[in-house]
DNA sequence: GCGCATTCAGAAAGCGCTTTCTGGTGTACG
DNA sequence: CGTACACCAGAAAGCGCTTTCTGAATGCGC
């Protein structure tokens, strides 16, 4: 206290009534309208009703002195925060980015702030945001991107997340995580990739490929299912040497499909599991001369925007990925409703375009 | 404290220990381990030496109460916090994806955790954003995209920004801001443009069309001004109808490409703003026949990561976007050295593509 | 006109931590 | 053997709010 008496010595000759190096609080505002504490807290939040000509005496002072609430002191004090914690793989990845739009969107909506943090598919650093997030007292933690089947792995994060959720914390999935009891969006991956693999047989291919990630991902094994058993619904084989495992960027794409021609196979139809490694696949098939839909025929899956705009546009498995977005973050702001965790399934549409053709009649 | 005897009494049926509503605090993980708060706090912090064994006790009754601190009552008692705020103007753009992308690994690296605002371009919206983020006592605040030019939004930007920083918080941006005092990280956008300008005059071009977002915004300008100067300096002509201004967004890059089609412009090479917009220029020169580059020549700039995908790859002035995410993060959270804002510059990098040849003889 | 319900402002008790300040040991030294 | 000094654990004072609790006015009924 000694040293307010210097602030005011040296603030005589500063800038007119600004604190000079603290930050502003209630306090200071409720003293400039004389009233208390309390009811320049009641006035801000609208908590009770106050007397008109105090109301307007603290709105006034809060507004000359540019008061700011310290949203820790809020926090703490009120036991709720305004802030919504997302968990991705990678926030450059275009499929994240479309879906971090939609969350954003509806966070703005809610007035609440965003922390978003990338895992760089490292499970161990997943686990640790939540803990993070888990001490910044987050609304809410939204886990977007698939989920490992990995027993350990989902072991540590249940048990991070279990009293997270059991102190009020809300969690909302979006993608299937094996045995985590929480609300989730589920993009129908399989039968997705089920009705793209019909397509396909139905344009005439027979000689199928697929380009995966990692198989532990339950998105990967999901599509991966869904399109053989529309392959093996119609008797066509998918042999193993076909199918290519590699990272789950537009590189791996790259690098599959490489490695797909680089194994002499011949396929009239390839399948990427998702958009962008699809991308890469064409990439890496225009660099060895093979062209797409002639000699061979390319779909992926998510329609992320790019798609579009690639020569020639990519057949591919439609995801409304910013309603996806919205979507989760929607449920994770909604009161729960009892104990059951709610699931909303988001339908993929099958969009044919000029990637994929009739295979050639010779079948190269 | 009558509340305690009651949580011993209803807890001795459920779960083991663990407090069955509440957060554990530092007073659980004190009391259990028979020690003092002021000594759990240090053993937690590693503030100060403790003896050995209290040591040991502290942190095996944090573990197995599943300790984890309140960010907010740490915020609020040490006057730090862990989080940084970035506001840019849309995650889904890939721009701003590819240098979130370096600014949270950089935040990842300092144990940082990114609180990010997308403003959808609306400048009021960023102003709320620096309010809120002000309020959660961010320990920096990153501006991630160009200013406007527009006299009224500096100024009340600035009114928001000016006490943050004066009471300790950090503020960097990304592009060209005016007059505001802040730490920088500048990409060279004129400097980028003119060379760019040079290399397509080089190859033979001398009519020219460019693509163009907002003037207000500084990025738009400067490369508008650094592209004009160099056909200035060679004596060629940019005509007012061969400037064509739109949305700076994939969207905007079609409309503007359409738009100077049917003005019935028919230059050898055409200038987008940025890689976005070319995308859509691409996209629209494909749908109405015209060949890039056999009838156009199309730059763009940025050299976002789906340039090289596309069919002709792109030519472009590349930037490397991921390490100025990391550089601004970096600025935001180095020590300030002296009064003067720091600035770091970026040069850009003529890549000539596919997409860029000579003109054809007749000029078409 | 008096008692009681009803408003509404202020006092004060936390929220869960950090960080002084205080005081009790143990060791080294005169 | 007594004093000085480290060293380190505990007590307690906040950090800036929200929210109960308290109490002083006011308005109303009978």
């Amino acid at each position: 206290m000694t040293e307010a008496a210097e602030e005011s010595r040296t603030g005589d000759r500063a800038s007119d009534r600004a604190p000079d190096r603290a930050y502003v609080t209630l306090q200071d505002v409720a003293r400039e309208a004389g009233v208390s504490l309390a009811t320049a807290s009641r006035v801000l939040n609208g908590t009770s009703q106050v007397r008109t000509d105090l109301r307007e005496r603290v709105l006034a002072s809060a507004a000359s002195l540019r008061y700011t609430p310290n949203a820790h002191a809020q926090a703490l004090a009120s036991a709720s925060s305004t802030s919504v914690g997302v968990i991705c793989h990678d926030v450059s990845d275009p499929y994240f980015a479309a879906v971090a739009r939609g969350v954003m969107t509806t966070a703005a909506e809610h007035g609440m702030l965003v922390m978003l943090a990338s895992t760089f598919r490292d499970p161990a650093r997943e686990v640790e945001y939540v803990a993070m997030l888990r001490a910044q007292r987050a609304r809410a933690i939204l886990l977007i991107g698939s989920g490992f089947e990995d027993r350990e792995w989902e072991r540590s994060l249940g048990a991070e997340l279990e009293p997270y959720q059991r102190t009020g914390g809300r969690v909302a999935v979006l993608s299937r995580h094996r045995s985590l009891k929480v609300d989730a969006v589920l993009p129908q991956n399989r039968e997705g990739a089920y009705e793209l693999g019909r397509a396909l047989l139905d344009l005439g291919h027979r000689e199928f490929a697929v380009l995966t990630g990692p198989r532990a991902l339950t998105t990967v094994s999901d599509r991966l299912a869904g399109f053989a058993e529309a392959l093996a619904d119609a008797g066509v084989p998918l042999p193993d040497e076909r199918i290519v495992e590699a990272a789950f960027t537009r590189d791996g794409g790259y690098a599959a499909a490489a490695e797909l021609l680089a194994r002499g196979e011949r396929p009239t139809c390839v399948f990427a599991v998702t958009d962008v490694m699809a991308v890469g696949a064409l990439t890496a098939f225009r660099d060895r001369g093979v062209r797409v839909p002639e000699d061979v025929s390319l779909a992926g899956f998510d329609d992320i925007p790019i798609v579009g705009d690639l020569t020639p546009p990519l057949t591919t498995v439609a995801l409304p990925l910013g309603e996806m977005g919205e979507r989760v973050m929607g449920l994770a702001l909604r009161e729960p409703a009892g104990r059951r965790s709610r699931i909303e399934r988001i339908a993929g549409e099958v969009v044919l375009r000029a990637s994929t053709a009739p295979p050639r009649a010779a079948g190269r």
